[in-house]
DNA sequence: ACCCTTCTTTGATGCGGCGCAAAATACTTG
DNA sequence: CAAGTATTTTGCGCCGCATCAAAGAAGGGT
């Protein structure tokens, strides 16, 4: 079995401030773990028996209400840690974690976490920030849930995901993985349906141009516009 | 000026697991406020000085948007933080806390936080359980926003504070601190028109009944049942 | 290259709940 | 106790968006 190297993870925001001996503690007691695509890095209820960091690829966060509804949380970008409400207390995952593309996870023991965070404040102090800025972004989301039309709450999706993985292309900033109609409108609380509608309107106004799981915004500033309820009649 | 004394805290949940002596420590740095309804205790935006502990009465925590809209995020019941964002990485409220009635808080500046969570460990695992608990809730609002009718979501904001401030009275348990329509709309994400009718109508049924700024659920299981979605036609 | 599955588009229809308007009711204050 | 203010109720019209239905496009496996 190959050993894992500290430089794979030192840049990486959730060990920011821990020094090369720190490191090697820590990446000493991963595993690495290959996640295909589609497949689940954890699931919902499921015992929370590890924590994450995602190395390669891309997650879908979902949860999925008792009738079968699912609601995408969030994506995971390479360098987060996912998993990891079990710090926090909780002895389940809220969540089910998905693969949206051949991925590359280390993980650790749950029962692990306090003993790093107590050992290594940064990497508690940091860990605790994630938390913190993910509870901002759903008290967002609620926000943006009561108080904003359709329209809006899709660009809105759409540009934090540009955001968080557009890839510059000369048609505009892609996002970097497969990503459906259906999905938009989990992220949105609406129906795919919408979502192709909005887009087609879009595409045709220059705004953003798409294929099958897959979208590219071409005019950032005028989608933000769109997003932030300027009326926009050209 | 009188001072504080440590049973005013010892068998609140942020507490649990101090001795005496820690308790003291704290104690001894926090100051006590009275805030009389209707002011805040602290305002969105604002530099994040001070996180409080509420002692006696109500809060509501809300986000106002650019444009004028307001969003309850929460109420705050005897016994809990608040203003611990900062405690986070933040140094700037993403909130206001306004009292809903005359309350009485203890306040610590932001950058004991840090020093109190490394000396009293207990202290800080309570208050990420607090945050953990937070980022529950909310996810499960985003997901109820996402996937709920209004009816639905009224009552389950209604049994959410019964939970909270349930006061068992003669004719069920009533909503312990004065709550518009409109403040139940701005929790839901309706309109407080939506919210009046929806109460009168199931005030017919007997599963309320409601005043003015005043709400008493007389069934509560049968207003589960209509929040969970069985359609319910007696 | 062809079939099968998955994803997307587009139309038609209907309704939940918002916006607007106005009256009724309940506290508050002098 | 009367006037003023905040809250609630109720009616009505309409529109954004869900729902239902069905066809079209794009991959993917064999």
């Amino acid at each position: 079995m190959s050993r894992l190297d500290r430089s794979l993870i030192a840049h990486m925001a959730p060990f920011e401030g821990l020094n090369p001996a720190e490191l090697d503690r820590m990446i000493g007691q991963a595993r690495a773990l290959r996640i295909t695509k589609d497949h689940a890095v954890f699931e919902q209820e499921q015992n929370a028996h590890s924590f994450f960091l995602l190395l390669d690829g891309y997650v879908r966060v979902i949860k999925t209400t008792p009738d079968g509804e699912e609601v995408i949380v969030r994506y995971i970008s390479p360098g987060e840690l996912m998993g990891i409400a079990s710090a926090l207390g909780r002895t389940t995952y809220p969540a089910s974690a998905i693969a949206v593309v051949d991925c590359v996870v280390l993980a650790w023991p749950s029962g692990m976490w306090s003993e790093f965070a107590s050992a290594f404040p940064n990497f508690g102090a940091n860990t605790y920030r994630t938390v913190g800025n993910r509870l901002q972004d759903a008290h967002a989301r609620v926000v943006e849930m009561s108080t904003e039309q359709v329209d809006q709450r899709v660009a809105h999706a759409l540009l934090k995901l540009v955001r968080q993985s557009g890839k510059r292309t000369d048609e505009g900033l892609l996002i970097d993985f497969p990503l459906s109609r259906q999905d938009i409108a989990e992220m949105t609380g609406t129906t795919l349906h919408t979502v192709s509608r909005l887009l087609t309107a879009w595409e045709e106004q220059g705004l953003v141009r798409s294929g099958r799981q897959k979208v590219t915004v071409v005019e950032p500033h005028r989608l933000l516009m769109l997003a932030e309820g300027r009326t926009e009649k050209t």
